[in-house]
DNA sequence: ATCAGTTGTTTTATTAGCAAAACATCAGTT
DNA sequence: AACTGATGTTTTGCTAATAAAACAACTGAT
């Protein structure tokens, strides 16, 4: 396949890793104490001030970030937007590497806050809908969850990774 | 939680999605035609001679690129061992989206494409076991996708992102 | 009022990853 | 032998994201 179409993608993504969390940083400074300036940003990512200094005055410019008549800094309604999406994918992810595939708490953490800002809007959508089906009260889904960690427990070995691509899903996939 | 302890790890990637790419390259362009060169590797990333040949001597400093006598290329132990853990996560996850979620097959592409060097080994073993009891015989599993995919097709009906990222889950979640 | 601490900005430098262009090498053709 | 084309490297420049350090401005305490 070569998939030399597809890989480029990557870096053409609208936001990056960086500039997710310091978005995110703003929102949640708002949350925990009410206002959110540079050098908060730069305390709560672990930066220097210089480097949030630079980062969000490249947001202010983009619009996604808005300055107070006393440098406080906000979301933008697009910001917030962004935040908010970037945020669900979070949760959904979290909740599934941690409660559905019984990843721990912290490689739940590190593992959804890597993809949170790479998901597509359909895929975050799709994946939240399989998760509340998955973890809700429904007969099949209780049993099938039941059924699937008692196999976990069964056979724990395991070859990882797995020499041969093409042989992962030798199975009645259907 | 402000998190600040785990967004930093993402840069701390030993694997870019660059260098990824460029060995995943290399893998393809042995399979494909037995052999793999700078000028190989630059078109099938579609990326100049210069930045690939820059590129792979960093790889081959760092041990996972070695040269043949004529400039021709191949994987080291270890470069072999990281390109396996990749396709495989990478398969995994296309599977999953695309036959599970039901997403189309390039936005499945892209998004593996995306997060298949930052995945945990860890949680690439999770979600291979759960997907290959998911698309099994099993009937409860059987029972579960085609309940989960009928309910797919009725509520159409969603917002996306969820405003409130905390009742996301207000359900039976246990 | 002065001094100390905090804040925000700017400048300089670094790294990863790319492009573009110049350059050298080698193989095959004529 | 000379020309052509493919290959590999190097140099220069660009952008994003960082650090470090210098600087200016404001705040508060004494």
């Amino acid at each position: 396949m070569m998939a030399s179409d597809v890989w480029k993608e990557f870096e053409s993504n609208a936001i990056s890793h960086s500039v997710a969390h310091h978005l995110i940083a703003i929102h949640e400074l708002m949350g925990d104490q009410g206002y959110a300036r540079v050098s908060d940003v730069a305390r709560a990512l672990e930066i220097t001030r210089g480097s949030a200094s630079l980062t969000l005055k490249a947001l202010k410019g983009r619009g996604l970030v808005v300055e107070d008549h006393n440098k406080f800094l906000k979301l933008s309604e697009d910001g917030r937007r962004i935040v908010d999406s970037i945020l669900a994918k979070r949760a959904v992810v979290r909740k599934f590497l941690n409660e559905v595939l019984k990843l721990d708490e912290h490689q739940a953490e590190v593992d959804a806050c890597k993809v949170e800002h790479l998901l597509s809007a359909q895929t975050g959508e799709q994946l939240l809908h399989f998760v509340r089906f998955l973890l809700s009260d429904d007969p099949t889904a209780r049993q099938f969850l039941s059924e699937f960690w008692s196999k976990l427990d069964q056979d724990e070995e395991w070859q990882w990774p797995v020499q041969d691509v093409d042989q992962l899903f030798n199975m009645e996939s259907r």
